[in-house]
DNA sequence: TTGACGCCCATATAATCCCATGGCATACCA
DNA sequence: TGGTATGCCATGGGATTATATGGGCGTCAA
């Protein structure tokens, strides 16, 4: 199974359109798929994408029940309600959206962020911002388990 | 399981290419694998080797829920987003990018420093300091145990 | 009619492949 | 044992291909 990888930074013409990562198409390809699925990040200001194999899959996860209990429905409509399938164009190109555009803060660039299952578009400069973060706390978690270590001794 | 064993200096071409050494190679072929996964060391100014099947094997670790916990999303980001795949060419060589090559200090040469399950590629120069540092410490810790026996019969 | 959208082609640049070379170590032969 | 042949490996450069990106044209819907 092939896993999305790498940061690469490209362009939004005039028309919303940007090329989707030759890296990452590598990866739907292997899957037969000529889009992409993508919605909201839940988790940051940025846009989430996958496979629509993956989204399939998070059906059969939802239990199917005729009454649906109120947190089921919630999820589905996050994930669901705002997805959409981009289809590349003859160079590998999606189309985003003037929603998600917004949602991201995207202007005149995008940076492809691999995350492994999915990846992610952000606007480069946010990008930058909440990597610097997510190190800094990655940095005062490794500190709080070395010294905890220690102590243990 | 062969790991990756040794020291080995090679030069850096004008296109950033540089190659793998054999016995490196070799290590990666047993796996089937045409290419090395590189990422940003945590712990010195150095890039990170290894096999695309060991980052895979972290994919299989990470929980895979529909909504990723910050925590989750952080450590996919980590992983991920600063990690690439790079395959061999016919001479057994690959094309270190730019950012990998200014955050090891790279220029004209590297030195592939195995490590067992990974490798890293340093400048050669730095890897002296380092080594010299790390010999220091080594001999300190070892004093202060040799001390502490001493102290305790 | 005016956008929005899908589809096509054009192009410069960057990445990839391919082959040639020289050095080193090993294997082979006289 | 001395000398030579062979093969692998690291390296250089050129040719070919892929990629990212810009723009044009028809179709459909508001």
């Amino acid at each position: 199974m092939k896993s999305f990888i790498g940061t690469f930074i490209n362009k939004i013409d005039a028309k919303g359109r940007i090329s989707v990562p030759a890296p990452f198409r590598a990866v739907l390809q292997a899957k037969s798929l000529s889009g992409v699925t993508c919605y909201p990040a839940l988790t940051g200001p940025c846009i989430e994408g996958c496979g629509l194999d993956r989204i399939e899959a998070m059906v059969e996860t939802l239990p199917d029940e005729p009454i649906p209990g109120v947190e089921e429905d919630a999820i589905a409509h996050l994930i669901f309600a705002s997805a959409r399938d981009l289809p590349f164009d003859g160079g590998g190109r999606i189309v985003l959206p003037a929603d998600f555009l917004k949602k991201a803060g995207l202007t005149d660039q995008g940076a492809f962020v691999g995350k492994g299952r999915t990846f992610q578009i952000w606007n480069p400069s946010a990008l930058e911002t909440a990597q610097a973060e997510m190190f800094e706390r990655a940095m005062a978690e490794r500190e709080s388990l070395l010294r905890a270590r220690k102590e243990a001794d």
